[in-house]
DNA sequence: GTCTATACCCCGATAGAC
DNA sequence: GTCTATCGGGGTATAGAC
């Protein structure tokens, strides 16, 4: 037994009930050991679930890499808010814990390593809104606060789907969150979105509903 | 000593470390009993913090409604938004608890009580909306659909403040939030929107920046 | 080094005495 | 109603076997 076991083990039984359902002893029955045990290997129940949301990071991450496969600057900003919703959608519970509070698992402050995490997901948003103003498909703003928008809905959208304070079954919440995209879009983005877009989702495997073509406010 | 005390007990150590910080014992110690006597009141611990989940529910509604003394629609959606940034900021702890997942409090499923007040809130949002749409200020579609962008918007943003995200005093994340806002009203607010909105805020405390008088697309 | 056995203290909850 | 006593189960520190 090593630290990759307890790590898988604990993931495991995390997404199966929270952090209450990883107890030391729990975990140490089911690697056939017991729980002081665990100490050669963890310092703390804290820590290896710290490392769990490490592990959330990771796969969250490599959702959205993915996303960097997009040929074009409109494809690669689509794809990301795709990964976003699919591991969403995939993974509810590592997605929670991406955003857990760090009181809920018993520590004062998150460890720089997963501020570490935060900063580089703040960074890659950053950067595909970046891309997408220079190729003249969003409109020139502070990109790392068009990004906060972007990120921001996308998140906010899928808490409340998590929580369920809709009645909505999953199909119908990725219509939902497309169209709601659509309509952040409309007012961030230029006339070459729309077309740009076009061109991204008509190969895709679902259908974002893009801007309505109707005129906004010009003051 | 009456479930009115263990309430409001249960709330203050709630917001001072979470749910963890709330304990049968501990309880009843501030109070001058033993934990026992705890249960002729609460039939469980779950229960004492469905209870203080519902006080939140209650302050959060208190902090919406007070949007309903805006006297145009779009004062009242104003405001809507700024309580709900109040609130938060004001409230960190409990805004975490009106989004805090069921098996966080050691529940399967929330209560109908619960569900109840998360459909009211929704419908605060859907009539804020369909208000809008109704004085012209929104563009006429799907009052829930928009109103789900908006409220998903505001919780993301929030969110992603509170998780410390980004490195961002009160400050600056009250001036981004509006200026989101700002970003996501222009995609779907009206021609009459900004003179409206421009109204309401120059009496106001703070200073939303209302959306940018930039065209946008029309594909 | 790695494990087991044991023990301590906190927790939620129950039973039964006053 | 509130108490004492108690149970089962947590996290974890220590001591000692291999």
């Amino acid at each position: 037994m090593d630290q990759q076991d307890i790590l898988k083990r604990a993931c495991e039984l995390y997404v199966t009930g929270g952090s209450e359902a990883v107890s030391m002893r729990r975990l140490a029955s089911d690697l056939g050991v017991t729980a002081p045990a665990l100490y050669r290997h963890y310092a703390s129940k804290e820590q290896i679930l710290l490392d769990v949301v490490m592990e959330a990071f990771g796969l969250f991450t490599s959702y959205l890499t993915q996303a960097l496969t997009g040929q074009t600057a409109a494809e690669r900003l689509y794809l990301s808010g795709k990964g976003h919703l699919d591991f969403a959608l995939q993974h509810p519970m590592l997605y929670e814990m991406l955003f857990i509070p760090a009181h809920a698992l018993g520590v004062e402050e998150f460890p720089e390593q997963i501020k570490s995490r935060l900063a580089s997901l703040s960074q890659f948003y950053d950067d595909r809104v970046r891309e997408c103003m220079e190729a003249g498909l969003l409109q020139a703003q502070d990109p790392h606060e068009v990004s906060l928008t972007l990120w921001g809905h996308a998140h906010g959208m899928v808490s409340i789907y998590l929580r369920g304070c809709h009645p909505m079954d999953e199909e119908q919440f990725r219509a939902a969150y497309w169209a709601s995209c659509g309509r952040v879009m409309q007012g961030i983005a230029t006339a070459d979105y729309a077309t740009a877009m076009h061109e991204v989702t008509e190969h895709a495997d679902i259908t974002p509903r893009p801007p309505a073509p109707q005129p906004t406010v010009t003051t």
